[in-house]
DNA sequence: CGGATCTCAGATCAACTGAGATAA
DNA sequence: CTTATCTCAGTTCATCTGAGATCC
């Protein structure tokens, strides 16, 4: 019977293996694990605000800036103004950015297939689900708030949320 | 149908929620969630070895070297000689560890419950074996080795595994 | 005005590299 | 001699805090 102590061990331990082997592969390509999330959610969506990759790279506001400015440096995304919203940055790949990323996801192809192996099609579907139920539980309650009060009554979450 | 890569970033944001709330719990007893994990190796087996913490702890042997002097400091670990191997040293807790582990094991009841209830008994133990098998998955071929050409024959391994 | 988004400075920690001491 | 365990110096990266600018 696993215990939740159980559970975050092993958790911990499938992440951090998955992590080093993805940023073994990736490192010669000079980019690490992390921000191959940053440019594979931006692959995903073009355009999107800082505040979104924060939300949808499970990261904070700060670190995303840092990992941006590095990538913005070596020519891989540009920052804009908001079209509508003046406070926020638009983000995009570049054309270098996007053939980067193209690179990356193909050294990554080994992980991601042994991920899937590992399980088989009908239990990452499970996996997944069992996920994203933690990530719920742990996403109520513990989240270090970083907006004063929360959001008073929001009747329905529009953004698609990481979880 | 789950994708390797759908897998991968809800494996990260499992991994992150819960890391977080765990921090946030254990910041006020100036703890991390890292150096939790340590203390929780030592107050289940205590005397062993850095290496094997390093291997239980799915970290690395600088990093937790690191973290042990940090824990030495505060005098919550210490370490001595090991009485057969003249290279190892042999880790513990203190008294005051020990006590210091209680609080803190208290202070994340709240995560663990969390974690428990999300899936329930019987999905737990179901994640915990696909945990274990992405584990062995992503520790197969990818593990950046830091022993020279590897173990040769090795028929029967005799430490039990993270995975 | 309050709230949201981002910037900046600064600190801490974890992760890693590479070289070396010592013991098995 | 080779391998394993640990030490030490130094680097990089990610994370977080807190203060402030700007815009909604």
């Amino acid at each position: 019977m696993a215990s939740g102590h159980e559970m975050a061990m092993g958790l911990r331990a499938a992440y951090w293996a998955m992590h080093r082997r993805t940023e073994a592969g990736l490192a010669a390509l000079g980019v690490t694990a992390d921000q191959f999330v940053l440019l594979s959610l931006l692959a995903e969506q073009d355009g999107i605000t800082q505040q979104e990759l924060v939300r949808r790279a499970s990261s904070d506001a700060n670190t995303v800036r840092a990992m941006l400015v590095r990538l913005e440096g070596r020519g891989l995304v540009t920052r804009q103004r908001h079209p509508t919203d003046g406070r926020a940055l638009s983000v995009t790949l570049t054309r270098k950015g996007r053939q980067a990323y193209e690179r990356l996801w193909r050294q990554g192809e080994s992980v991601r297939a042994g991920l899937l192996a590992a399980l088989g099609p009908r239990d990452s579907d499970t996996l997944l689900e069992f996920l994203n139920r933690i990530c719920e539980a742990m996403a109520k309650g513990g989240g270090r708030d970083r907006s004063r009060p929360a959001a008073p009554v929001a009747v329905a979450d529009t953004q698609p949320n990481v979880c």
